[in-house]
DNA sequence: TTCCTCCGTTGAAACATTTAAACCTTTTCG
DNA sequence: CGAAAAGGTTTAAATGTTTCAACGGAGGAA
């Protein structure tokens, strides 16, 4: 792999996990997630999340918004039941692989 | 590795990546980064990243004092020039390893 | 239909982030 | 010494984010 090759893919990689990012850099957003998963594949509802965290029924519903845009979580609806999960995406694989190039050309610099 | 485990992981590795995800977050931050990858060991001045990203000088000043308190860049002064560079942080490996429990857990809700 | 539950959305206020102009500090050079 | 060069900091304005209260809609039960 060429560095212009490194290059293009960390170009890439942040235009793909600037979402994932964004979402995963606040507080409560982590704690939904936590919480989601530790839940497992059945999901949690808004409701639900709300007494988990100490949010409020439409900042939950808010948060839940831009995780669901970084597709990280996924919705099931049962009746007006909405039941979230998180999901595997195929950006969090991404997020992995960019963050490892950088930090190889970063341990290049540093042995130079 | 037990469910359990993993949920401590995630809670650590969240809390460790916090800064880190906040600052790649951003795109203007993301530019930079990128600069002084193919900057390379020497590194950048501020001057120079004003010129080559179309932000002013005290933008860029302060993006970089948060890409510093996120541990991802480091600078060398040599006069009044500051040298700036990517630097490897272990916070990096961490983002990666939750990243992928994370994954793996999303993948397990999946199958069932 | 009517009521109730569960969520989403809208709008406004509170809060945080980002930016540029102006100013200050430190180092170097004449 | 004084001037210039390179960056950092402060302040205020613009912008973006987060929050809650209020409202609206869709589905289920009687």
């Amino acid at each position: 792999m060429t560095k212009m090759e490194d290059f293009q893919m960390i170009e890439r990689g942040f235009v793909q996990t600037q979402a994932i990012l964004v979402a995963l850099g606040d507080e409560n957003r982590q704690s939904i997630i936590v919480s989601l998963l530790k839940a497992g594949c059945d999901g949690l509802r808004v409701g639900q999340l709300t007494e988990q965290t100490h949010l409020s029924r439409p900042a939950v519903s808010h948060h839940l918004k831009i995780l669901k845009e970084a597709q990280l979580v996924s919705i099931r609806k049962d009746g007006t039941k909405h039941y979230y999960a998180v999901r595997p995406s195929k950006n969090f694989a991404i997020m992995q692989q960019t963050a490892a190039i950088i930090e190889r050309l970063a341990e290049e610099n540093e042995s130079k």
